[in-house]
DNA sequence: TACTGTGAAATCTTTCACAGCA
DNA sequence: TGCTGTGAAAGATTTCACAGTA
């Protein structure tokens, strides 16, 4: 099989690897930018601090897309990761909460390129309900969810509402019939049966920094990465 | 050695089991906060969703904190967390970048607890140097870091500036002698010697969900984690 | 020759299951 | 008795090292 996307269960892909595959699609989309043509494994490792076994071990998963010798064609593999990672159709995604962080996420570039866009935002507070962040970008109230889905399709919730009515919204998107949801709402949630659920816990993420901070009287060198390990997504 | 915070290689703890004790002790602030008094593995299993074998392990590797026959204190194991995460001094950090996300955060509860604080933020735009979030918390030039920190020492850098210029900014947080940085910024650093990175990369994360979105003709009923894994922290 | 693709080994992480103690 | 603390087993992930091929 050349060249070609084999067909593999795709819950038997890690969630790291699917991470990573995201990773490369990026890096594979600046050496497109920078006029690559073709990339070893090798080269890719060095240039973006990855490790080249695995990172051909993680193609390997959804089939042979290299040429043996040469390495690969960089417009090529980024198309099959984009097709890969499901890219290559419109994703819409809504975001409920419009508070700082909620309003910061609808502006966030990363959320709104190519084919993902954040198409409405959702909240309860009467003054924020019917405003816009900007053209075609509106906050609706909580209670219009179902009926805005039936007319605009929504693939992804965000989840950035106050910690006390996290449980009950997701299991509103849910009953909506959203299936995918990144949560950035500190507190543990029960997940509806049928939803994915990707946390994003940015009180947790400082708190393990914080762990590692020298404490008084030591003198921080042990941070140092004694390994030499590389800092792939055991940072993520 | 009993009820007594053993020391313990802090490196040799994963980064797996640094953010569950993070997660741990927010599950205790609940129930403390409803007037729990002790809570036994399992209950904390039960309740938050985690799994009671992981929990007493990840505990062990700093002590003996429970008692057997009946559980673990809430308060006393409350306070042990704290001290082992090191959450019993001031933390303060800096956000370099003014943008939509850099004061989003700036303003994110987490970020703002009893003893983490954002003390300032960093921009290089004219138009946002010198202004106040509010009251205590000023945007200066990027140029002033240095300085800053002589009066004011930073523990934690939190990078949320645009992509060209993140490895730059990076190079002179490094520079100014901060150790830990939390980064924002969906590109891949090169990390200074000594210096602990952790990323968050919300694209990544949502390249992640739609990975497992179904395709057009599949039902995804396939979504249901056939498994029944608990989705604690391979989903973060 | 210089690379990919891949079994096998090494390492890391979770889970089991039970000895031992309050 | 009912729990913790913990070795040992199972499972997941990474890394090695090399056969195979353009």
């Amino acid at each position: 099989m050349l060249n070609k996307e084999s067909h593999v269960k795709r819950d038997e892909i890690s969630n790291l690897t699917t991470r990573r595959l995201s990773i490369y699609l990026r890096c594979l989309q600046t050496l497109e930018a920078a006029g690559v043509e073709t990339v070893s494994s090798h080269e890719m490792a060095e240039q973006f601090h990855l490790n080249s076994a695995q990172f051909r071990k993680d193609l390997a998963y959804f089939g042979e897309f290299g040429v043996r010798g040469v390495g690969y064609r960089v417009p090529d593999l980024k198309h099959h990761l984009i097709r890969i990672l499901g890219l290559d159709r419109r994703i819409r995604m809504a975001i409920m909460g419009a508070g700082n962080l909620g309003t910061a996420l609808a502006g966030y570039g990363g959320f709104n390129t190519d084919n993902l866009k954040v198409t409405a935002l959702f909240d309860t507070d009467p003054d924020k309900v019917g405003r816009f962040l900007r053209p075609g970008l509106q906050i609706h109230h909580v209670s219009a969810l179902n009926p805005f889905i039936l007319g605009h399709p929504v693939h992804i919730a965000v989840l950035a509402v106050p910690t006390m009515v996290a449980q009950e919204v997701l299991e509103q998107v849910a009953a909506a019939g959203i299936r995918s949801v990144l949560n950035f709402v500190p507190v543990r949630l029960k997940v509806p049966a049928g939803v994915r659920l990707q946390s994003v816990d940015l009180k947790v993420q400082v708190e393990s920094l914080v762990f590692h901070l020298p404490r008084e009287g030591e003198d921080g060198q042990a941070l140092v990465d004694h390994k030499g390990k590389d800092p792939i997504l055991h940072t993520v």
